[in-house]
DNA sequence: CCTATTTTTGTTGCACCGCAACATATATGT
DNA sequence: ACATATATGTTGCGGTGCAACAAAAATAGG
């Protein structure tokens, strides 16, 4: 993949091309699906396209309006379902702090934790597959023989477009 | 202080002396308010100790379960409020994950972010003072001109003591 | 000491988040 | 085409968190 950058995965570019990140990504969503014979229905995937279209994480509720056409609004457990789905496949986050959710950006090559740095100014959040950061935690964990699994890490902070205005 | 201890503190001994450790902390808390010309009123005092009595992390309605008696029970804003304080003074953490709260068992020297290590099993939450996790988030963040603010980071695995279970 | 002001707590009410349980529709395999 | 599995729609509800206003308690100032 052209996308998969440097080490560290910076904030989404105001300028950058939406309509290209989000069309890679649905096709990449394809790709995993198809490899793990799960079914991208329409409904996941007008979620997903939902979530990629903003580069902000989105409440349920948010979701749910911006899916909302013509008085049909899809029920809440409706999309919560698309969500588990999509989360399962590691292609939307929950952010947890905020109570909502993100398309993942990332390839998630192996189960290493994501680090989200979320802008309190903004709302943007940017994906950090950090290594270093992964690693420091294992050992801290393994030093009282605890075992960590989690896959989401977020941090809250000023970025630096919002610091320079 | 006696309690200190090394880099990284672990997950409280089911044996240790549960009495002496509350009675520190609120010790403690009343040395940080005074010094702060804050006031640790009953209703403030009543829900750190609540949460001192469990080494786990509570949900403020399971709080507000807590601190009933006799058919008294605590609005949930007033116990809400009662856990703003807390919170701002960092005599206590909300952990996202779980929508729940803990007392703090650390001294918040620093504005450094503290590292709680969740057993998904027991539930058990051990708080970590890992300057090297603190770091290189600073480091990962900075690369990509992000100020990290977050006070917690939390990583849920399984506990050593579940581990050997 | 008494009053004015600030701070805290109580009351009422509500918005949001998330899902269970069951019914229906759609896809998949044979 | 049929049986089976999977996904979506319907109804309804419980947990979380706080806003707005009212009352009470503590603090400051004269």
């Amino acid at each position: 993949m052209a996308r998969k950058s440097s080490a560290l995965t910076v904030f989404p570019k105001p300028d950058h091309d939406h309509q290209r990140c989000a069309s890679d990504a649905i096709a990449h969503a394809e790709v995993i699906c198809a490899a793990r014979k799960e079914r991208l229905t329409p409904m996941r995937r007008r979620v997903l396209e939902a979530l990629l279209a903003s580069h902000q994480p989105l409440g349920a509720y948010e979701l749910i309006d911006r899916l909302s056409v013509r008085g049909a609004r899809p029920a809440p457990i409706t999309v919560y379902r698309a969500l588990d789905f999509l989360r399962d496949q590691e292609l939307v986050h929950r952010i947890e702090s905020r109570n909502a959710f993100i398309a993942c950006v990332h390839n998630h090559q192996s189960s290493d934790p994501v680090v989200f740095l979320i802008c309190e100014k903004c709302g943007a959040v940017g994906e950090a597959a950090s290594a270093a950061v992964a690693d420091t935690i294992k050992n801290a964990s393994r030093a009282v023989g605890f075992v960590p699994k989690t896959p989401v890490i977020e941090i809250s902070g000023i970025c630096a477009h919002c610091k320079a205005a």
